[in-house]
Order: structure tokens, then C-alpha cells, then sequence
DNA sequence: CGAGGGTCAAGAGCACTGCTCTCGAAAACG
DNA sequence: CGTTTTCGAGAGCAGTGCTCTTGACCCTCG
């Protein structure tokens, strides 16, 4: 009874997959907006109806190919910094950004539902939030190590932290980093929103017509945010 | 018959104004792709098919918007620019920024119509790039009036550029500051894309839990922004 | 084994969308 | 005054998300 259980479960569980699989693949060509659940519905041989028993409204299946797009991006972060020598902390560095730009380039759908302008009327639920901070975390967790190596070196001029703003950046790092001094997150922090300004910039089409392509201009900006963070040179 | 010539085309222009005033305020509600045709027209008390001869398709609509709504956040920041001291280089940088980010908070969805993903299918028009430049000219302004004051001094460390991207850089220097070397110019670009970038993750809520409010946040990144492309510290 | 309950795909239907076409009225022009 | 252009109204097409009902299947329990 339990394995008949789970022969239904494990054909639901397969659908609900080729669902996301299929929706993806539209998204990949239409777009956000562009995908229909009749369209997918179609080309997956069924009737549109049936497919409200696996996602119950547009909303739920878009919700999970979002969760899919941060953890497919925070997995190919991760990834990449792995690939280096962890004492190489610029190295790592490197890899993490680059990797979040060529994900993002190879994914352009994906990358849009998740860091373009998100849906009106749809608020991200919980499940969301963890798979969204991979790709800071692992960007924190280089500045962390480095840190603990005694490796960081800020670019002057040193910028005291506001009262208010130090109190939120120590919640902050309670939760993620206790170690690193508030000023240092405070600056990942802003190398973190430099880094996707910069790729939604190139993806978007704000860069056409004056550094595109822009591979140079994004190498340059991030060995620029290394320094501003304070990462070592060169290994 | 040159006065009812225009008599005709006044109210033409007069109506074309009424449908795009109705559609921003359904944009202000429903965001971009809430907007409808039939709900404008409806709301205006005529027929949607009447609508078409006025704007094309939804797209042409939608492009008019973006238009204005380059037009709205250039002036704003222009003329936030323009109520400091034009020496006050800092004060400028500042009043720019500000000005950005407290349009795109009072305008989200004509924010993100503009910064957010772009609407698949759909290919900015030449008429774009000018209003979409604004902000960028105020900024460069702003630093060109600092070097040429010879105020500019950016933080360390350097950075040389790569040959090709010194050669983009210079392409655009040559178009829009020609005095500013291609190492400043660069820096500017990171700056411009470091703003938006925040801007964008505070409205689109990919700061909530971390730094919320972000209005800390931002004074602290525009000030680090402002130090990296080296205007001088206070007035 | 055979009845009852749960699961599922299918179909019809509702209210809505962008967009096209045709038609009649009104305005502009010669 | 007649002709031509401009414009709004209406019907209609193909598409959308979503709901509800119907009938088939399978699993479980009496």
C-alpha cells in the first residue's frame, strides 16, 4: 500500500516537474509574461485544466520557477567558487561575479523574473528568501575567510558608519558574519548591489551603445569592488 | 483653415495626453502589465477600437509612457541638481541621487517600467536614449565640473584600464565629457550602475529583511560613490 | 471480492485581454 | 455644395486565467 502510495506520489511528483521543465523552456523564449498555462498545458498533451491540480494558480507555478532560478544561481555561484583555491580570495571572488553574469546572460528569463521588476499583486513567500541569499552568502562567506586571514584592507577613505545604519548592519552580521567589523559588511553590502546593477544594466539594454560588450567594463568594476571591500590582489 | 487644422490637431493632441494621464494612473495601481486598453478607454468613456487611433498597439502606449517617464526622473534630478551650489561638487552628487531614488519610490512601477526587465518582444526606439541618458549627463556633469575645478581626486587604489576598455571609454568620453580621463570616466560608470542597482533592490524588495529601511544605507553608499569617483569631502 | 472515497483528466463556460474590420457620422477641404 | 479625410462605435476573432461539473480510474477498507 505504501509503494502504490508513492507510484502515485512519484508520477505526481514527475508531472509537477515536467510542468516546471516545460514552463521553463517557454519562458526561456516569451518571457515572463509570455507564459501561458494553456501553452504548456498543450504542448504537454494535456488539457489546461488539468494542470491546476499541480499549481493552483499562475502565480504558484511562477513562484517555483523562481525558488528554481535562485537556487539554479546560487548553485552555479557556489560552484565556481569552489573550483578555486580558498585561500586565493580574490580568485574566488572573481568566480562567484562571473559566474552570476554568465548565469544571468545564459538565463535572461530567469534572471529577469527574479531580479527585473517583480510581478504586481505578487508578494515572494518564505521558501523564497533562503535560496535568494546564496549568491550573498557566498560572497560574504570570501570576505569572511579573508578577514579571518587578516587580509582585509579596506580602500581608504574610511566612511564611520550612522548610528542607525550601524545598529541594522550588526543585526546584520549577527545572522550571517559575526566576525566582520560593520564598515567592511557595509561595504559587501554595496559591492553586492553593484554587482547586479551592473548585470541587470547589461541585460536589460542600459549599457547598448556605450560599453557593450561589456566583459572589460565588468572585469574592471569588480576587481574595483575587491579593492573597495578590501580583498588582497593578486595570490 | 490654418486654425481649424489645428483646432483638430489640438484636440488630437489633447486626447492623446488624457489617454496617456489614464494610463500612468492605471500604471501607478495595477503596474505594467495590468494595463489594459479596454480598461483606459473604458475609464475615458470611449470605446477600446478608438483608442488604436491614437496609439498603434499596447507597445506604442507603453513606449510613450517610458518617454515620460525618462523625461519625469531626468528633470527631477536635473533640477534637484540645479537648487545647490554649483560648487558644492558633493552637494550635487547628492541632491542627484536623492532625487533618483525618491522618484523611483514615489513612481515604483514607472521605475520599473524603465530600470526593471524589459517587456519581452519589445525593442526600445531611438526616442528612448535621449530622456534615458539624463540622469547619467547630470552625474558626469557634476564630475566634469569637479575636474575641470581640479577638485578630483579618486581613492585609491588605481586602476588601469585594459586596452579595449580604455577604448570604449574613450568613445564615450569623447561623446558626452571629453576633459575626463578614461580611469574617472570608468569610475563614474560604476557609480551610475552602483545607484540604480540599489535603487532597484531596495523598490524591488531584494533589501526587506536586511537593510529596510535603506535610507542609511543609501546616504552611506551615495558618500562611498562619491569618494570612489573622487569629488572632495564637503563644500 | 466488491463497494466507497479519493484522485485525476477532460470539457464547457465566464470574464477578460489586444487587435482588426466595417460602418456611419462629422468635420475639413476644394 | 460635394468630396475626402478623420474619427468613434460596434461586432467579432483568437487568446488568456480560472472555475465548475462530469465521468473514469485506482486504491483502500469493510
Amino acid at each position: 500500500m505504501n509503494a502504490s502510495r508513492t507510484a502515485r506520489e512519484r508520477a505526481r511528483a514527475e508531472l509537477s516537474r515536467e510542468i516546471r521543465d516545460e514552463a521553463r523552456r517557454q519562458l526561456a523564449v516569451t518571457g515572463a509574461d509570455g507564459l501561458s498555462l494553456r501553452a504548456v498545458a498543450r504542448e504537454l498533451g494535456m488539457v489546461s485544466s488539468a494542470l491546476y491540480r499541480y499549481y493552483p494558480s499562475r502565480d504558484d507555478l511562477l513562484t517555483a520557477l523562481i525558488i528554481d532560478a535562485y537556487d539554479a544561481l546560487g548553485a552555479a555561484a557556489e560552484s565556481a567558487a569552489a573550483a578555486v583555491d580558498s585561500a586565493d580570495f580574490r580568485g574566488r571572488w572573481r568566480a562567484i561575479t562571473t559566474a552570476v553574469r554568465e548565469w544571468a546572460r545564459a538565463h535572461r528569463y530567469e534572471y529577469a523574473l527574479i531580479y527585473g521588476s517583480p510581478v504586481p499583486g505578487y508578494r515572494a513567500p518564505e521558501d523564497t528568501v533562503a535560496p535568494a541569499s546564496r549568491v550573498a552568502l557566498a560572497l560574504v562567506a570570501v570576505l569572511r575567510d579573508a578577514w579571518q586571514a587578516g587580509a582585509v584592507r579596506p580602500a581608504p577613505p574610511e566612511r564611520p558608519l550612522s548610528e542607525p545604519l550601524s545598529a541594522q548592519v550588526q543585526t546584520l552580521a549577527a545572522a550571517i558574519a559575526p566576525e566582520l567589523p560593520g564598515p567592511v559588511l557595509a561595504r559587501a553590502l554595496i559591492a553586492w548591489t553593484q554587482l547586479f546593477g551592473m548585470v541587470s544594466f547589461e541585460l536589460f539594454g542600459q549599457l547598448v551603445g556605450d560599453v557593450d560588450p561589456s566583459d572589460e567594463f565588468f572585469a574592471h568594476a569588480v576587481d574595483h569592488m575587491a579593492d573597495f571591500v578590501g580583498l588582497p590582489a593578486e595570490t
